[in-house]
DNA sequence: ATGCGGACCTGTTAGC
DNA sequence: TGCTAACAGGTCCGCA
């Protein structure tokens, strides 16, 4: 599913219709998720008003007065805005019904996704209080994963997909970006100079950059808030390719599996 | 502290 | 054509 990209997508569509408005009811046809759904959602949220739509790594953050919602798109998470009435179809699992008759709908076929609330400190949550710096931020630098990966033995695409390093590369974005900055996804962390620590920093802005301006990829399922597909799957220069020739040398990439998550790179351009 | 494998759940696709 | 196994965008947790 959703890696940034899809959720910060995800974030922007939802973002005009529902801040400055109140939940008037939440419908909870399935409370079984990653987690149970918190009981506040049903006892706290309803009559509050959404203050702001926040995203922080893959979760969506909805802060009213009384507390902050917590929204995770698991692998196969949407958010919708329906603005007319609809019959609530498979894995439909959870409708916020807003102030004006909009109605924000939380569907999700593997359930891996997760609705919970933080209240009045959400930073402070376990799910995201050691969280890494936000990959689009100032703070994220090469220095920064340079310092942190000192000593780690783990394969750098594990290390770059770890949310206590840099939360939000999921995947396809992590096998992009090595791609992007040249470094063999096996490669131990602690052995990536500062200089291709920048490089990759670079590649995995510019990577996440791209994908938002096209609306994210969808590879089968995802959809934007509109119901809309992402259009960041044409752009895909490793993911998906395997066999086929890297655009950069020509050479078939390679296809591998690391910590059961396949990943594909090019043996001539990533060292 | 770090690293690894399993767990959660459903739907689609590949292979026999 | 039909059954079964493998695989899919995530990531937490327990154990070594």
């Amino acid at each position: 599913m959703p890696e940034l990209p899809e959720v910060e997508t995800t974030r922007r569509g939802i973002e005009p219709h529902v801040t400055g408005h109140s939940v008037r009811h939440v419908t909870i046809r399935q409370p079984q998720l990653r987690w149970p759904v918190s009981p506040e959602i049903s006892s706290l949220l309803p009559g509050q008003r959404i203050d702001v739509v926040r995203r922080r790594g893959k979760y969506l953050l909805f802060d009213t007065q009384a507390g902050t919602m917590l929204v995770h798109l698991g692998m196969s998470g949407s958010l919708r805005v329906l603005t007319a009435p609809t019959v609530a179809l498979p894995h439909d699992h959870v409708d916020f019904g807003m102030e004006g008759g909009l109605v924000l709908r939380f569907n999700d076929p593997r359930r891996f996704g997760s609705i919970l609330w933080a209240g009045l400190t959400p930073q402070t949550h376990p799910l995201l209080n050691s969280m890494g710096p936000e990959p689009l931020s100032p703070s994220f630098t090469g220095a920064y994963l340079y310092d942190r990966s000192r000593s780690r033995k783990v394969p750098v695409k594990h290390f770059l997909m770890d949310s206590a390093v840099v939360p939000g590369v999921g995947n396809i974005y992590a096998n992009e970006a090595l791609h992007e900055a040249g470094i063999h996804p096996l490669r131990a962390a602690g052995r990536v100079s500062l200089a291709r620590y920048e490089k990759l920093v670079m590649a995995v802005q510019e990577v996440l950059g791209k994908a938002i301006a096209m609306g994210g990829t969808t590879l089968r399922d995802f959809v934007g808030s509109d119901g809309k597909p992402g259009y960041f799957r044409q752009s895909l220069n490793v993911y998906g390719r395997a066999g086929e020739p890297c655009r950069r040398c020509g050479r078939p990439l390679k296809e591998i599996r690391s910590g059961q998550r396949s990943t594909v790179y090019c043996g001539e351009c990533q060292r």
